[in-house]
DNA sequence: AGCCAAAGTCAACCCGTGTTGACTTTCTTT
DNA sequence: AAAGAAAGTCAACACGGGTTGACTTTGGCT
């Protein structure tokens, strides 16, 4: 009975179970990340793996289950919302490995349909939130999936890719050139559709 | 003896795998096209496959040896470029099977690390191409890949992710609100980088 | 017809995977 | 200290995958 502490007796095995599947999802998709690895890198034997988290799916549900933390824009001046989603979803991927979750659910959504559908959540619910808060209700969604298509496609060339051009600059240069884009889908005028209404 | 033409006796059967490989590889990452899926699509026993090609590694290098067919934007209207580019985009995933390049690279580039050299070959020489004959060298890349980075996001979101406000819009009402963003990262004057030089 | 290479078939091998169950060790509680 | 649960280990199973080699069929040629 050492500290009565809230750390539990050894249910930090949970987390370094949990620390090393968050790594092996986020380097490779969920095929790739085997529940071997995943354990080889915590130290454990894989069937612990599975004490834990009844299944793969489970544990990959648990990993994967997270909150972007995006940035509330009307707080912010409405001409630098663009660069400020920008740099905070950038920083996703460059900080340390805290909050990778964008990495994790890219990689794997396109093979496994279980993330591609939490990836759609996310943007539904966490990404089309932020953006509803600071444009007229009926552009929310065609702002949003604009958006959505700018920043993944950054993040997929620059991470996922490697497309060297994209990898060789800096994330200061990167957001110079493509927060006008961000801003122009979140403010700028979009052509009307075809049956105004 | 029938006709003499050009018809190979039963290579025939080369072009089904070729088929059916390119099928499978659109709809399924390296991984998950299975050569026994492959084979099973083309009516064909799996170790004909490796008859013909003799490893998977090699079918997919040949089914992924394709030419994305850019139009050349000398010939276009300087203010249309950034347009018929994403048109031109666009008509790769919606037309008929026949030049899915794109959906099969990105599709596989993400797990499969050839394909993502694959990839990454194609926009060097390809994407880079197209642009750098039409803006200055010096900017070349960077604007290359900052189109490449929004020209992928929307396949990326609309193809493979398929967010339900992407996939509901039709092309060109896509095409409409994003061409500005392409015409800006072809035309647009980008910030000047730290040390000018 | 009879030959021979090409085309096609079949069954198996080996590997890595998720998952399971029986077993052993370690700790906590009485 | 003894007992019992929790934590951890080990070996195996079943499955699907790429790949291989021996075999059989086909089809054009002399």
């Amino acid at each position: 009975m050492p500290v009565p502490a809230r750390e539990k007796k050894s249910d930090r095995t949970r987390m370094a179970i949990l620390v090393a599947a968050r790594e092996q999802f986020a380097q490779h998709p969920y095929d790739r990340a085997s529940i071997r690895a995943i354990a080889s890198q915590a130290r454990i034997d894989p069937a612990m793996v599975l004490r834990y988290f009844t299944n793969k799916e489970t544990l990959f549900a648990t990993v994967v289950d997270i909150d972007l933390h995006l940035p509330d824009l009307r707080a912010v001046e409405a001409d630098d919302r663009g660069e400020v989603l920008l740099r905070h979803f950038l920083g996703m991927w460059e900080g340390e490995a805290r909050h990778n979750a964008l990495p994790i659910l890219l990689r794997s959504a396109v093979t496994h349909e279980a993330a591609a559908e939490r990836l759609r959540e996310v943007f539904r619910d966490q990404v089309r939130g932020v953006v509803a808060a600071v444009v007229p209700k009926s552009e929310a969604a065609r702002r949003a999936s604009l958006i959505s298509s700018q920043l993944l496609g950054l993040v997929l060339t620059r991470y996922v890719l490697r497309l060297p051009d994209m990898t060789d600059r800096d994330a200061e240069g990167l957001i110079a050139d493509m927060a006008p884009t961000v801003q122009r889908y979140l403010n700028g005028s979009l052509t009307t559709p075809k049956r105004g209404r």
